[in-house]
DNA sequence: ATAAAAATTTAGCTATGACTAAAAATATGT
DNA sequence: ACATATTTTTAGTCATAGCTAAATTTTTAT
């Protein structure tokens, strides 16, 4: 059977395998390092992952998810946004909360479970922080949204995404109202990398820096 | 840190010292058997349960918890008895299926998850088959019912408590609209440990099972 | 009281998944 | 190109929690 640390590891490498920090290697090192352990331990879990045949693995050069790995990482995934947006929808949840506990919960609900949230939630596609939910027949698309951090000067754009890498980050977003679906329009940008002065919902005016800005996917007009 | 397998040690063993099935004498082969492993394997574990001071281990003789070890085993509980309900309850579980789901799921939520669908539940006092759910100080009352099998002839009673050890037979009981509060009276007893005759919600007549009417508890008239 | 049966513990093994330290391979800078 | 730095792997260890087989203790029956 599949343990929780099998599932962590293939979630985690897909997620390194579709973000474009990496050039698409992933290697020992980047997953050690998203996992928090060690790389020898990694090697050992990319080992064992390689005889399962859920991944590809090149000695010193990186691994790639085979179609079964990468089935039970959207699996993960989708068991993962579901929970998520349970929790804030269903439970009152807020934004920082909820990956945490998800994240534990996410090995432990049965596929009744799935349905019954899935159903209640009225199969949703789109995850709390903006994420696509793959669905149950492991299909997820990745539509590619802007950072507003590379927004110019004037532009206006809607937030579809934010980043949930950090608790402290998200809570600060929901303090300054940034939801999915509020307007924003850069009505200045320092230069240096210098923080960028915001309009949110046609009304309030924000001096956001540059790593929050990053973190906040947009749709442009 | 607790591991999941101290917790469930611990909810069995509690469990058992609080069943009159075995007088109170806890034993390595009941805990086995409770636990579905071999005997060899509980022995390890009631020693390391001991060596944390959460039980008191007589060799050869049995164990008794501590106050610690009965404020996890209680904290255990009232986890799994508040997910029973709030699946049945919020997501349309049915009684045969929250017993398993909660056994995974007790051992992964967070405080505020336990807070949060304690609140959704209006703070209830009783589980999904009847069970008391322990307060979050680690109050608990053991309400002293009869077993249905036992009342005699003629007798009428609401039902309070079910055992929910077998799935297949809460399915039966569901099946026959055996739920809590229902009134029901033995209109007749077969001799020789045979079947009693039931007439539910002053209605339907129906034959069950002396093993059945044992695992039913009743408040009787 | 004691022999046989049953229960329990001990000893030793397995798998999982972490770790550190050392060795080996790859990448980098001049 | 080659010495050095970095990355990765190997080797060996640890904790958890299960297992079987053998030894020991307790219980039961005569």
């Amino acid at each position: 059977m599949l343990t929780q640390a099998i599932e962590d590891y293939l979630k985690a490498i897909y997620k390194l395998q579709h973000s474009d920090e990496h050039g698409g290697r992933v290697t020992t090192s980047v997953i050690a390092s998203r996992m928090e352990v060690a790389a020898a331990s990694a090697t050992n879990m990319i080992k064992k992952l390689a005889e399962l045949n859920l991944l590809i693995y090149t000695p010193y050069h990186g691994v790639e998810l085979t179609a079964s790995g990468e089935k039970i990482a959207l699996e993960t995934i989708r068991h993962h946004r579901l929970i998520e947006l349970y929790l804030s929808q269903a439970l009152g949840y807020s934004w920082d909360q909820i990956d945490a506990e998800a994240d534990r919960l996410e090995h432990a609900i049965s596929e009744e479970f799935e349905d019954r949230i899935d159903e209640a939630l009225g199969y949703p596609t789109v995850g709390a922080h903006g994420e696509p939910i793959p669905t149950k027949q492991g299909q997820i698309d990745h539509p590619k949204y802007r950072r507003l951090s590379e927004l110019q000067d004037g532009q206006s754009a809607v937030i579809r995404r934010v980043s949930d890498r950090n608790p402290q980050m998200l809570r600060y977003m929901e303090n300054l109202q940034l939801r999915l679906g509020t307007r924003v329009e850069v009505t200045a940008k320092a230069p240096f990398n210098g923080p960028l002065q915001l309009k949110i919902d046609a009304s309030r005016e924000v001096s956001l820096g540059l790593e929050v800005a990053g973190s906040i996917f947009v749709e442009a007009d």
